[in-house]
DNA sequence: CAATATTATGCAAATATTTGCAAACAAACA
DNA sequence: TGTTTGTTTGCAAATATTTGCATAATATTG
């Protein structure tokens, strides 16, 4: 501890260091407060303020008042919500989220797209979820009202998610009102390809079961095609890009009967 | 307990984590009593006494005059539970490892216990786990050479898995070599029984599906009965505990055939 | 019913958090 | 090099929460 101090007193730390430090410590004790960490990383409690909170917004622990404790029982691997902070998941979020009103039964594949948007719902809203990834259900642990089925099957130990057999006979035995589909591709003439062939299988019964499908896709993915094929372009029922929806490029889109948003 | 006592006298301690330990507590004895906790938590009464309509407002307990009692037959949260008795479960764990053989498929109902056991399994160990538990799941990711199957269902956000109606239907369509079974109550007339409705169903499709079942349970279980029936004691093949295999009150369990380790 | 113990409520002091702001710093670019 | 842009950090005022105490209300017991 005391070597701790030194070296901290001492040597500038950059402030990834000075998270991991905070990540170690909850490992270590359960908790951490906030002005023995101020103390010892040498930074003011507003930093350290601010470290637990964008911590805790990754799920990795729990902040409370005075410090933090430790999350939930669940590897932080899965938590990990490191890529769904960017600009782009962020506004397709929030555009996704007019579409879901409560009561509605949501059927979620996995992807970093969907999981940005799962976090993001008011935390009191009361849904039906199904799902078959595994970031998407802890982070659903503390909706109160929001019930959620798991979609069993075979991990998938690259997507945090099921797969196989088990999982597309599991999804053929619900009804979804609105399939929110993260998608790798999609072209106009190829259709909504994957990167994945099981995964692809997965989106494919997903969209099958649902009465509604609304595609998230980031737009550098337009006119992208990927080796495995899910399903015709025109199967969807909106597509939800980051950028404004009377941009030319989205024209052929709309023309198809597609709603861009 | 003294240790508890010293360290609240000492270090400071969040109100998040007080409120930890009063659940802890009651997990514990069933029970807490205010002056008690006032005393070991080192505030006052009128604290404890908001601490407890706070916890009692969240359904963990029963606020009683002059305490507080368990509340409903819901287990307090996984992440309070985790913390008891872990001594002892890694006792349990180390026993359980020998049973457990390369190449076989292990059907692992959810648990303190079970999740201890995966927990140290070899790093490099070949096996096929299936299990319903979403702390086990995240563990296994990690290895590399066990094949998981997740079986899907509703998610119980108290136990950190799936149960209903999907999650045993999914159960019957496996064979599982061995059962590990973290249970609640062990009495040798009663049988096994659990806390929670739901899980039982659950435990007891597994144990339909499994050749060989191994039970695991905290010496102070035995002889303990709860709402819910699971099957009866000798069912089980083998029974784990903390204690000496050899100690008399385990006789009675060896006589109905079941081999105490 | 009276005596006693327990709980609820209002209050004020201590403590923690939120928010906006500005300085310091780093990265990108002409 | 200088400028711009964005991030990080610390500060301070406004706000909210927690806590212990005093007091009133309520429940328990004989």
């Amino acid at each position: 501890m005391l070597q701790l101090l030194i070296c901290c007193y001492i040597c500038f730390m950059l402030k990834a260091e000075r998270l991991q430090k905070i990540v170690e410590q909850i490992a270590k004790d359960n908790k951490v407060i906030l002005d023995d960490l101020s103390q010892l990383l040498n930074v003011s409690t507003d930093t350290i303020r601010r470290d637990i909170k964008e911590l805790s917004d990754k799920g990795l622990l729990k902040a409370v008042r005075g410090g933090a404790i430790i999350g939930s029982p669940v590897h932080p691997h899965f938590k990990e919500r490191q890529n769904i902070d960017t600009q782009h998941k962020k506004v397709i979020a929030q555009k996704a989220l007019e579409f879901i009103k409560p009561g509605q039964v949501l059927l979620i594949n996995a992807g970093t797209t969907t999981t940005a948007i799962v976090s993001t719902l008011p935390k009191e809203i009361a849904l039906t979820v199904i799902t078959n990834s595994f970031p998407i259900v802890s982070i659903l642990e503390d909706y109160p009202n929001i019930t959620v089925f798991f979609i069993g099957g075979q991990l998938n130990k690259h997507s945090f998610s099921t797969t196989g057999y088990e999982t597309i006979e599991a999804i053929r035995n619900f009804r979804a009102d609105i399939c929110l589909l993260g998608i790798c591709s999609i072209d106009l003439k190829v259709g909504i390809t994957g990167f994945d062939h099981q995964e692809s299988l997965v989106d494919r019964a997903m969209i099958e079961t649902s009465k509604h499908i609304i595609a998230l896709s980031t737009y550098e993915k337009l006119g992208a095609s990927d080796p495995y094929y899910v399903c015709a372009a025109n199967a969807i029922d909106v597509l939800i890009t980051e950028k404004d929806p009377s941009l030319a490029d989205l024209a052929g889109f709309k023309d198809a009967g597609i709603m861009i948003k």
